[in-house]
RNA sequence: CGCGGGAUGGAGAAGUCAGGUAUCUCGUCAGGCUCAUAACCUGAAGAUCGUAGGUUCAAAUCCUGCUCCCGCAACCA
């Protein structure tokens, strides 16, 4: 089973673009996976507690659950508005993930993994959190960005991060796919060594903070935000049994991919989650692949409430579609790293690579299909040179393909896949179809001409269909081909248009975006 | 000496780990075609790969120094 997850997002704001993003990419990698014939399950959701939630509420006078629920569904809404398809969907407020988080913690407190001690110290408010020497500014102060910063002491409950960070470390080091891309792992090592003997402080009084989800063993506690949030990587499939849900040793049967956004591989997910699934005694060989996506930046900078250069992707998807939306996310940024959104590119992607490539050789693939052989696709006569570098050209552009969505590099299965539609705009200009259908004689070349594109454009419809579903239905309705979106890449050959196939007349699948629009 | 990422033709990127004729898209210029969504195809101009050294037969790629940009507090993928 090949199981993926992204990120939950907090609830405390409307989506924006790079929220989009990291769904549609995890939405694109499911579908590929599903493509390749691996059982597939995506699991998303929102992250629905916190003292931010609270605040925020009570601003706005009304109770966290009634805020969340208004938020989740700006999420909920606009992943359907999108096309992004999973199979589960997690809300932290949810009474079996609330069961579930706090069975595990029952569990690690009867083994001796979580304990309770006094700790004294300067608490920020706003960050929640104690700080440390470490956290002083030069002057041995404590800087503004901490907010107001109070000496308190108080009991709270701990859970031994440094009975597993050893383990931790010695894992990242010898392990080369955990942390993906690589270049991410010096970081995390890096954290780590200053993390040394630390151990994780895991409850809030409930004097401070109340929305959130109470200790099994203690009322007057509720669990920190992370260890209630990233349980729901295995809550919501059943870790906990329930009927309700699917059947945990079926879900994660081998390693899964997490998708999740660099800000939060260090510490949440490369050091917290890790040990707390060696805590649950997950095996090495079960242990979590992290997919760490960079970032959209506008005009080089981080995107922000604060600057007011937040990317609406609602916005988008109704000014351009979802097509040019969902295409423009995965293409123009390369996994991992970070780029930067420009509304022109987006346009110019969709117009020159969908519109005027792809969508333009379909078109005119089958409309000669219509006006010189009546509709009528069939594989006409004796192949030439150019026929066989053309098939050539899609074995190798499909391989080519093939290795880059295996490695999550979707910008680059997109180059290869449009790389064969250049050849095919080649080929058609080099065969000129339109001059041999002057000659009647050559009715046979003809034929093979035109089923060499249009075999081709089946074969695309089936490549592009992880990242455009939609549009390549479209494609396969055209060619009168409705089962392409059956088909697993492996059964992708030559020949998938019936012998004497009939197809319409087309019309464009991907009109040009004309508007000039400013986002 | 805090940590990390980055600097490649006008714009955006790939290539850097495993050194060997500088790649792709857009834009610009010139031409061609007419089946097609004013689409498609061909050709050209344009980069001493941030900078200064070093290693090597050979460096965008390896080593060292330097400069500049972006993250690493809040909102936040």
């Amino acid at each position: 089973m090949f199981f993926v997850t992204t990120a939950i997002d907090y609830t405390n704001g409307s989506p924006h673009i790079g929220h989009a993003y990291e769904k549609v990419l995890a939405d694109v990698i499911t579908r590929y996976h599903r493509l390749t014939g691996e059982e597939t399950y995506f699991l998303t959701g929102v992250d629905q507690h916190g003292q931010k939630v609270q605040q925020t509420a009570e601003k706005e006078g009304i109770s966290p659950a009634e805020y969340v629920k208004t938020v989740t569904t700006r999420f909920s809404a606009l992943w359907e508005k999108i096309g992004v398809h999973y199979d589960g969907w997690a809300e932290t407020t949810d009474p079996r993930h609330i069961r579930c988080v706090q069975a595990i913690l029952s569990d690690l407190y009867a083994q001796g993994q979580i304990y309770k001690k006094t700790y004294k110290g300067f608490y920020s408010v706003r960050q929640e959190q104690f700080l440390t020497d470490r956290d002083r500014d030069e002057t041995g102060n404590f800087g503004p960005e901490w907010g107001e910063v109070t000496e308190i002491e108080e009991e709270n409950y701990y859970f031994k991060l440094s009975d597993h960070t050893p383990w931790l470390r010695d894992f990242l080091e010898t392990s080369e796919d955990t942390i993906l891309p690589g270049f991410r792992k010096s970081e995390l090592i890096n954290a780590l060594e200053k993390n040394t003997g630390a151990d994780l402080c895991i409850s809030r009084p409930k004097e401070r903070l109340t929305w959130g989800i109470e200790l099994p063993f203690d009322p007057d506690f509720v669990t920190y935000v992370w260890f209630d949030a990233l349980i729901n990587y295995i809550s919501f499939i059943g870790y906990a049994p329930d009927s309700s849900l699917p059947n945990f040793k079926t879900i994660w049967t081998g390693r899964p991919v997490h998708i999740i956004g660099k800000d939060i591989l260090v510490p949440a997910h490369g050091i917290y989650w890790l040990a707390m699934l060696k805590a649950l005694d997950f095996a090495d060989n079960q242990m979590p692949q992290l997919l760490v996506h960079g970032w959209w930046n506008r005009s080089g900078e981080k995107m922000s409430k604060s600057l007011g250069n937040i990317v609406d992707p609602v916005e988008l998807a109704d000014t351009f579609g979802v097509d040019a939306l969902r295409y423009y996310l995965v293409r123009d940024i390369h996994t991992g790293k970070d780029s930067n959104f420009d509304v022109e590119r987006l346009v110019m992607l969709f117009n020159t690579e969908l519109a005027n490539e792809l969508g333009n050789l379909c078109n005119r693939a089958l409309n000669m299909s219509v006006r010189f052989t009546a509709g009528i696709i069939s594989p006409g006569g004796v192949l030439t040179k150019d026929d066989t570098a053309l098939q050539q050209s899609l074995i190798d552009c499909t391989a080519a393909y093939r290795k880059a969505m295996d490695n999550h590099e979707i910008s680059m299965g997109l180059e290869a896949l449009n790389r064969h539609v250049v050849h095919c705009n080649q080929y058609a200009e080099r065969m000129k179809p339109w001059e041999i259908n002057k000659n009647p004689e050559n009715k046979d070349r003809l034929a093979t001409v035109l089923h060499h594109l249009a075999e081709s454009v089946a074969h695309c419809a089936v490549l592009l269909s992880p990242v455009l579903p939609d549009a390549a239905a479209k494609l396969a309705a055209q060619l009168k081909l409705p089962q392409l979106s059956e088909l697993k890449l492996d059964d992708l050959t030559w020949g998938l248009i019936p012998n004497g196939h009939e197809i319409e007349k087309p019309s464009p699948v991907f009109p040009r975006i004309e508007v000039k629009a400013e986002i």
